[in-house]
DNA sequence: ATGGTTACTTTCCAAAAGGGAAGTGCTATC
DNA sequence: GATAGCACTTCCCTTTTGGAAAGTAACCAT
């Protein structure tokens, strides 16, 4: 930590944040498809394409942490098991809008023609 | 693929393309320091707290594979290496000014107060 | 002569990610 | 009676990630 370095280390560390809560390359994916409503779990697998049931399950656990989104158990047989966005994972819709444009961008910039 | 998921897939796809060229902790807080100016490798490694050499020569390469920075050498001794952001990647900027907003509320919403 | 700086590379190693496949307990359907 | 779906869990195994530390070649300052 050198002088001179605060304010840039402190937008620093607010990335940083948000960049361990929302690490690897499935959490985001996940959240967007629940911003279409809420999801049972085998219909985000099929949503989610390449996630497997184990990777899934890991990364809930990991979304509901970090309070993006909630989990509700219907006492039916078999039970049926919902997960839903919330208004703090909603926020994040901005943020997915502007990687969907980047990504378009990005592969015609760079993956091909 | 089922029907109907062409629309959401094709976003979902997107997605998935930006967070492969961005993916792991390191390349979004290394072009963050790059937007405030042309650095050298040692500079960087100052500015983006907790990074190893290996790990940023690594990013590096990457970064460049994907077109968002640019890498100069300077032919003096001993050898300055200089590292710009390019357009594509200066194109990430209202990504990264999300980021940094969510990282802050999310610290208050999650982690703590 | 010694040590420092620059931009890396190399080696070793531990931890984590993540795929495939099978299992579980229950129920609804053909 | 067999099969299929649901929401997972478990096991096994390979790949990837990434830290710590040392090495390198060229040069400069003391």
């Amino acid at each position: 930590m050198l002088p001179g370095e605060k304010d840039c280390s402190k937008a620093m560390l607010s990335i940083k944040d948000a960049l361990e809560a929302l690490e690897g390359r499935w959490k985001l994916l996940i959240l967007y498809a629940l911003c279409s409503g809420p999801m049972r779990f085998s219909e985000i697998a099929r949503a989610v394409p390449g996630i497997t049931d184990k990777t899934l399950t890991k990364e809930l656990k990991a979304l509901q942490a970090g309070k993006l989104i909630r989990r509700t158990v219907y006492d039916t047989s078999p039970p049926a098991v919902e997960y839903t966005i919330t208004a703090h994972g909603k926020s994040l819709r901005n943020l997915l809008h502007e990687l969907w444009r980047w990504g378009l961008a990005h592969r015609k910039e760079v993956i091909g023609k």
